[in-house]
RNA sequence: CGCGGGGUAGAGCAACGGUAGCUCGUCAGGCUCAUAACCUGAAGAUUGUCGGUUCGAUUCCGGCCCCCGCAA
């Protein structure tokens, strides 16, 4: 890679889509001089104290971290001094007060997996998905204080032929979004990119996906809910129940498909079981006649 | 020590203190124009692992390994 002026910026991300962003710029030999994440939390089945995808990630490359658990001002300053011409955010997961956002002089850059100002919010790609909105895309934008309000500096439509897993649809979403970033860093840091003001009275929002939306109904629409199982896909994961050995167990399709107005399961995970065939889940659990 | 379920023939499940049964699959034969259908028969399990209790454990107890659900 020969770039002769690279910019100094810095990541904020704690997802795995902000990891396969990172992943992306890193095949194209960028990255940050730092990288702002959120705090370890317990997790797994033994409440283990874990970081986060992203801190592993800069971990392994020597690529300095915070986690600071809140963005006060002495966080502001420690980062301050790092002295980068923009910060980058990806799914963080904290709302960043405006002290931060304004700390580099090319201000601060958020890339979000729809076409805004459709689908503000926490959860674009599964509601992409829920409603069936096919013509999606990529956005990038500079962070205000409003949630995924700030003004558009590009934007890429994409159009989905059909709906994959949420973890496929997610990882073509941040490699899109990572080379979208790629092509236009350079044009915004030199001021030579304007940005656009959204159409506020357009926006629709999202809201953060919880478990009880996993939930489906064998007997209702086979369409909408193979939007849920893939929308789904990754967490919390379709389910619905089943009485089985007089215990109501819960079982979670993991794999399914959709043709001519009929869904498929293939795969399931039923509650202390591992994942097998929806056949033989059928034959095992008694539901074949 | 966050809570809970589970590891039994190739697969999914059942049972029981006295060497284990069902469905599917597999193999052989039959039926059929034919078939993933049907009929008959057969093969296939040291019941996750180590140790303990017992006349005897797969079934009871304890350690270990592995898998999964909840939770986060």
């Amino acid at each position: 890679m020969s770039n002769t002026s690279p910019i100094r910026f810095s990541f904020f991300g704690s997802s795995r889509f902000s990891v396969l962003i990172l992943d992306e710029l890193e095949r194209a030999g960028i990255l940050p001089i730092s990288v702002i994440t959120t705090p370890d939390k317990p997790q797994g089945r033994h409440l283990t104290l874990t970081p986060t995808l992203v801190k592993s990630w800069a971990v392994q490359r020597n690529i300095p971290v915070h986690d600071p658990e809140i963005l006060d001002s002495s966080f502001a300053e420690k980062i301050a001094t790092e002295q980068a011409q923009v910060f980058v955010v990806a799914s963080y997961g904290k709302i960043i007060p405006a002290s931060i956002i304004n700390i580099p002089p090319r201000k601060t850059l958020n890339i979000h997996p729809s076409l805004l100002p459709i689908f503000r919010g926490a959860s674009p790609l599964q509601s992409a998905i829920l409603h069936d909105t096919k013509d999606t895309g990529i956005t990038l934008m500079r962070i205000d204080e409003k949630m995924d309000h700030g003004p558009i500096v590009a934007q890429e439509k994409i159009h989905v032929a059909e709906w994959p897993t949420y973890d496929v649809l997610e990882k073509e979403m941040a490699e899109k979004g990572a080379q979208l970033l790629i092509r236009t860093l350079p044009q915004w840091i030199n001021g030579s990119i304007s940005e656009q003001e959204q159409d506020h009275v357009a926006a629709t929002f999202t809201k953060k996906i919880v478990k009880e939306d996993g939930l489906v109904d064998l007997t209702g629409n086979a369409y909408s809910n193979f939007l849920k199982i893939q929308a789904f896909h990754t967490w919390p994961q379709a389910y619905f129940f089943h009485e089985h050995a007089g215990k109501k167990i819960r079982v979670k399709i993991t794999e399914a498909s959709y043709s001519h107005s009929v869904l498929h399961i293939t795969r399931v995970i039923p509650e202390g079981s591992k994942e097998i065939s929806y056949e033989d889940f059928q034959r095992g659990y008694s539901l074949l006649s």
